[in-house]
DNA sequence: AAGTGGTCTAGACCACTGT
DNA sequence: CAGTGGTCTAGACCACTTT
């Protein structure tokens, strides 16, 4: 089962932007030429380019054409990154505890993050907790989908991360983060040396890989010392 | 000129959202089922469904059905700059209560984070609560430079939001936040309606115009219904 | 079997910009 | 004028879920 036509068209072009064949500022071809060239119907190449440029990644004028936007708003509001790289681009040490690692019996929640169908209930389990500066400032709780990455089991984690390893073997494709404020659950309030009550920002993450879920992960950091920045320029 | 069939399909879901006439959970008619009653082609039915799938107003399952989204699925305010706008875009009502404003003698803290000299002392604050389908989702503390927007004092903000005025008045040049989770102060967990102990997503946020500081804000958000949602296509 | 959303086509009319 | 995007139609086929 290919692709939907229209997000091939897409890919299409994101391609030739990527490479930098396109580029900011170059016209993309029209939705006739489109037509001709990849032989599909213009209300799939309208789609494709309507869909690109809601995105930010065109421009298009009515009567003018279409066109490569520029990349200002380029970085994404909410910058969630590796937690290794962030905290050693501070200039502080980094290490991680792995708490355990192993199979799991999916829970209905994790198995409904994962998209898994009923009869692929094993997954993949990490709880590590990460230290800056000797600090806990992160524990991490990852379900893995083992369809995409059926040697985590092997991954020494305390030297790799999570996220580099699967960012080595599964493409990324997509993410998709929530953040809110919550009171953890005792066993992850005592990793993060919190008394009780004490409130903790908590990024829920799903990212996908060659079109499947990879991996679901709960991310606790404590709430008085850690802080997500963003920001943009105009 | 009408607008566009397809802006209107989406506004008529988008009404009987609004006055509860169809709440969270509830079907929404089928893309036949428009056809039928709207006299609009089923691609235009289906444009309108996708796109306010697409911005989290309407749920949509393959063989079953359309149907509204349910109430906590947050929005970007990370991404987008005006609360009333994000709120009206989810279907929602929005309205704002103004608890204060007025100008103040800046605190130590707020004169930094405008980088005012030690003569410009005065600042203008205010404080207004925000609500979505009658529910307090958002605290708004602000702090605003005088010398970017001298008129702020006679702005009626339960009409015109802070954000909306001061891009209308002064170009967004730049912005800056940090997400933490926080304890509320017992004034702000009252007005959001929390208990005590209750976390809160706290944004901070400064702004830049014309090179200047325009504005400082503390934007306080229930931890338990309020979600920041984000991520990104590759 | 009937209904749903997901996609796709081959036309069409329009307002607009550039030459 | 020819070209562009913006919109719209009336069909169509498919995979899927519900009855």
């Amino acid at each position: 089962m290919p692709l939907p036509l229209y997000q091939q068209v897409k890919d299409h072009v994101l391609t030739r932007i990527r490479s930098g064949e396109w580029l900011p500022g170059a016209r993309v071809p029209s939705e006739h030429e489109l037509v001709r060239e990849l032989n599909v119907s213009r209300m799939t190449a309208n789609r494709a380019l309507r869909e690109l440029m809601r995105t930010g990644v065109l421009s298009r004028v009515a009567g003018v054409g279409t066109f490569v936007a520029d990349f200002k708003a380029a970085g994404h509001p909410l910058q969630i990154r590796n937690i290794a790289e962030e905290i050693r681009s501070r200039g502080h040490t980094h290490h991680a505890q792995v708490i355990s690692l192993q199979p799991i019996v999916a829970t209905r929640e994790v198995s409904e993050r994962l998209s898994l169908s009923r009869d692929e209930v094993q997954v993949f389990h990490s709880l590590l907790v990460h230290f800056e500066q000797g600090r806990p400032v992160q524990v991490e709780d990852r379900y893995v989908n083992p369809t995409v990455a059926p040697d985590y089991l092997q991954v020494p984690l305390d030297r790799v991360t999570p996220n580099e390893y699967l960012m080595e073997v599964a493409p990324l494709q997509r993410v998709e983060h929530t953040v809110r404020a919550v009171i953890p659950p005792a066993t992850i309030a005592s990793r993060l040396e919190l008394s009780a009550s004490e409130p903790a920002l908590l990024i829920e993450r799903v990212t996908w890989s060659r079109g499947a879920r990879a991996s679901y992960a709960l991310l606790y950091h404590p709430g008085s010392s850690f802080e997500l920045r963003g920001g943009f320029d105009a």
